[in-house]
DNA sequence: AAGAAAGGCAACCATATAGTTGCCTTATCA
DNA sequence: TGATAAGGCAACTATATGGTTGCCTTTCTT
């Protein structure tokens, strides 16, 4: 049993952070990350970008999933999809402490005289 | 106190994602999760694609901080830097999460009145 | 010492990406 | 109902990016 994850997991985990890998798109959901839905003229203002540029960032954003968008009379709302952002939170965390569970699964070798590993 | 990062930090992060945000990077930093360092020809294996083009992935890795190279003899060795992912696993966890900071406020403004609705 | 193994450096190419401008549609409001 | 506000759609440009090939240097091995 590898460790590793598949290759279309790795794709859309990589999707996932290379929409997160562009400053103005952090930015955005950083203030997306009041929980509250914003329309495009609200994010566009501050932002230092045309409404279309704007735009296109989330909808980036949006095929990645890490934010969901409903059209509202003239306006478009865009809100967070946490769900997506823990998901890769996760994944980080499990990579990064790869490392431990190494040392973990080592160390339970060499103190090979009873209590089996977990999981 | 706003919840923000300035923009550097957002900057910096967003520089971490970008470099984990292609296929190809992400299954070498899953490789090099074991905590073993390896070399660059050990990492071309299997990749499907040329030294030079590993070579350059790595390049763009080290640059933002997500794994280290060290030059014995005649061979370089990449291993990974835990804290970088540990770091950008918890701001992804830190924006996430501040949905539910929002709502717990909502939900202790409600309960003053009325019982919650279950969303 | 000679060949092989590992890798650095540079040039080059094709495509993807970020950003713009221009224009058209649909709501809202006075 | 006419102006204005919000935004979708498309074309276009410049630069960044992923990948290649070619060649040179350094280190190891026999």
């Amino acid at each position: 049993m590898s460790h590793h994850l598949n290759n279309d997991a790795v794709a859309s985990a990589a999707a996932v952070f290379a929409a997160l890998g562009d400053p103005t798109r952090l930015a955005l959901v950083e203030r997306l990350s009041d929980g509250r839905a914003h329309s495009i003229v609200q994010l566009t203002s501050g932002i230092g970008l045309t409404r279309q540029g704007v735009t296109k960032h989330l909808s980036a954003l949006e095929a990645a999933g890490i934010v969901a968008s409903k059209r509202t009379g003239r306006e478009t709302h865009f809100s967070i999809e946490r769900q997506t952002l823990e998901n890769s939170a996760a994944y980080l965390a499990r990579v990064s402490r790869q490392w431990d569970e190494t040392l973990g699964r080592l160390e339970s070798l060499l103190a090979k005289t009873e209590t089996p590993p977990k999981t």
